[in-house]
DNA sequence: CGGGATCCGAGCCGATACTG
DNA sequence: CAGTATCGGCTCGGATCCCG
């Protein structure tokens, strides 16, 4: 074992290249996106403003435990902006910051594409899996 | 316990909700798009045909199985076509569809708003970082 | 009301070994 | 060369309980 196996020298290759990868701002823009419950987010404040409890009852689907934790990686990415009014029952108002409006043509180019390109997507799909069971 | 409980209504308009989003054209493109190797195989192909071994050696942090189940799932979705020549080492190309080539300026738009504004968000972190922690 | 903390099952992914 | 099959670690995300 005086040198590294070969198995060595591939994962140190790979480490690096995964490094590497993780520098790519496109990747980390895909990666944030890619998150099931950011793009919904942001498309429930384009509106405008949202308290805490007003976004959970728009993104129905989400629990807590994932909106609370989607909003402080999101504030935390200077997306949206958190303010806490101490009234007698907190209030927590989520807003978009510029940064996060900015956002919002890109996700509504995604949009047109999913719209104009997603059937033949599907179509693609059902042909390709008849193609594996001809018929049952 | 005549009627359902609470707990059982919210996980029931949950699950609906849920239902309801993975019907939702944007968020099926976002799955595949955020989904780490589908970029990655994009671009690469970008540049005209490769055979998978050229694939393998071009995203050098990719496992055969992940790089194998990607390109399966692409095929899928008519995003790339694979060839094989049967010759005495057997030779597979993988080559970008129309429908592959279309989604490659909607990722170039992503790559252009990641290189302007992904550093705002590096930022961000960073200032939101240290106010957690202003002082070791 | 708006969370934090904890537990736990399901699925993803890499490593490894085998095949036509 | 281009995969398939299998196993095991590890992370993600939901459920639950508790707090200011």
């Amino acid at each position: 074992m005086a040198t590294r196996t070969a198995a060595e020298r591939r994962e140190e290759e790979r480490r690096r290249y995964n490094a590497y990868v993780a520098t790519c701002p496109s990747r980390k823009l895909l990666d944030t996106l890619g998150d099931k419950w950011v793009s919904l987010v942001l498309t429930a404040l384009a509106g405008g403003p949202l308290r805490y409890s007003e976004l959970a009852r728009t993104i129905a689907g989400v629990s807590q435990k994932m909106l609370t934790q989607t909003l402080r990686t999101m504030e935390r990415d200077g997306l949206v902006s958190r303010t806490v009014t101490p009234s007698v029952p907190v209030r927590v108002d989520y807003r978009l910051t510029p940064l996060g409006e900015d956002l919002i043509p890109l996700l509504e180019a995604i949009k047109r594409w999913a719209e104009t390109h997603m059937e033949d997507v599907e179509a693609a799909r059902a042909a390709y899996d008849r193609r594996l069971r001809p018929e049952p």
